[in-house]
DNA sequence: TCTGGGGTCCTAGGACCC
DNA sequence: TCTGGGGTCCTAGGACCC
């Protein structure tokens, strides 16, 4: 194709001039779950692949392949409208170990190329590659050079290359699915300029509508905007907002692998009304959570339970947890305490949600952990046993296979999930 | 159209302490 | 009697991201 070759011809020309400071690329895997869908069924490739959940059951499109966006589909677009705009649509649950699978292979090769890697989520990573006197190697050869092996693995990216995250970021956007947008050193602000304040990582739909209010319509007007003004419309977010729109950003760009919370949330395909259905929905999401939270060797101090209403409104509650704990029983206990203070009968409720959160920042949580397995209860069999067979059990034949006591009320009940988040699988 | 699930971070108000 | 100020921690809610 003419265009690109010309593309081509023009970032070999880019690749010899030599680069100046920072250089941040934005590696953005181009429909990610779509297209491990479709590298897995090569009967869909070419087609409309929808990955998102049932419309019948409140679900919502979490990834449309390139062919299903020409109808309009996008990510978060309720299922059903999806349905309505690309009827030949081939749907699909995710496969969330498979795209953990395929991800780790790709976080492997930016590994591969610089420990200076910040993965943002299971489909995104930021990448430092900043030529050094051991490696001066051109940043644009490293990234053409990654969307090769990106591409033998049978799945395609996006990335873009700047001075800074957020044009690294802002650049990955202009060309998609495989692009390759390259922001030279000094022209980040032409760049920026024009785009509308929305487009910068971090401005959401109540920042915008602020920021318009006061005439900040593009991210050059942010840039020239007085930090007082700024900073007394957003918060402490103002200040971000400004040093990312004048390319004042300096964070290093390292692995962050601290977790800070796990939990489980279940919008149900109809509302509950009875007590013991709303029990046995949080009986299992604290048996989630909790397994969980094993796998991970983490303790959590705090618990909250979260429930959405009818109407969509929504109210959380969190309580300390004692010890530091991941004993779902414990949990269990707790939120049915806790549902008093968020529900009483006649309320009709169509997500419930249960999280911990309050980890210790050391290995300390691990040790403990590994103390209390050692601990034997008072019939012999601990109930740690107990839970840590199950985990074996749910491991190996899935989340179904086994299911406590009054959990088992609720088999046929749940929505099943569409969670981003791979551990969250089976 | 009728609105998922898993996260992180910030804010405002109240409790509590000195 | 009517009255401090600052620091820190906790809670609930919300914005934002993918």
């Amino acid at each position: 194709m003419a265009n690109e070759d010309a593309h081509s011809n023009e970032l070999d020309a880019l690749a010899a001039i030599p680069w100046v400071g920072r250089a941040v690329l934005l590696v953005d895997l181009d429909a990610f779950f779509a297209s491990v869908e479709q590298l897995d069924h090569p009967a869909w490739r070419g087609k409309p692949v929808i990955v998102g959940g049932h419309a019948d059951r409140r679900g919502v499109v979490s990834t449309a392949s390139y062919e299903a966006r020409k109808f309009g589909v996008h990510s978060a677009m309720p299922s059903a409208t999806a349905e309505r705009l690309c009827p030949e649509a081939i749907w699909t649950e995710g496969h969330y170990d498979r795209y953990r699978e395929m991800s780790g292979k790709v976080m492997a090769i930016l590994y591969d190329e610089t420990p200076h890697v910040q993965q943002v989520s299971i489909d995104e990573a930021f990448v430092d590659i900043t030529p050094t006197s051991v490696n001066r190697e051109h940043p644009i050869l490293v990234a053409r050079r990654i969307q090769e092996r990106v591409e033998q693995l049978g799945v395609t990216c996006s990335i873009g290359l700047g001075t800074t995250k957020s044009v690294a970021k802002l650049a990955s956007d202009m060309d998609k699915p495989r692009g390759l947008t390259v922001v030279m050193p000094g022209s980040e602000a032409n760049f920026m300029a024009p785009l509308p304040v929305r487009a910068l990582s971090g401005i959401g739909a109540a920042a915008e509508k602020k920021l318009h209010a006061i005439g900040i319509e593009t991210l050059g007007d942010l840039a020239n905007a007085d930090d007082d003004v700024i900073i007394g419309l957003l918060g402490k977010a103002g200040r971000v907002m400004l040093d990312r729109a004048r390319c004042e950003e300096h964070a290093p760009i390292e692995p962050d692998d601290e977790v800070k919370s796990v939990s489980n949330e279940t919008s149900f395909a109809v509302d509950l009304t009875s007590r013991d259905d709303i029990e046995a929905a949080i009986a299992t999401m604290a048996a989630k959570v909790g397994r969980r939270l094993r796998r991970k060797g983490l303790l959590g101090r705090t618990l909250a339970l979260k429930v959405r209403y009818a109407d969509f409104s929504a109210r959380s509650t969190q309580r300390p947890l004692g010890e530091p704990c991941d004993d779902e029983f414990v949990f269990k206990d707790m939120l049915f305490d806790m549902l008093d203070d968020l529900w009483q009968p006649g309320l009709a409720l169509r997500l419930v949600g249960v999280s911990v959160t309050g980890f210790d920042q050391s290995n300390e949580s691990e040790q403990l952990s590994l103390f209390d397995e050692s601990d034997p209860s008072d019939d012999g069999v601990s109930r740690r046993d107990l839970q840590k067979a199950t985990d074996r059990v749910k491991e190996r034949f899935g989340e179904s296979a086994l299911r406590y006591g009054r959990e088992l009320r609720m088999h046929g009940t749940d929505t099943g999930t569409t969670s981003k988040n791979p551990a969250d699988y089976k």
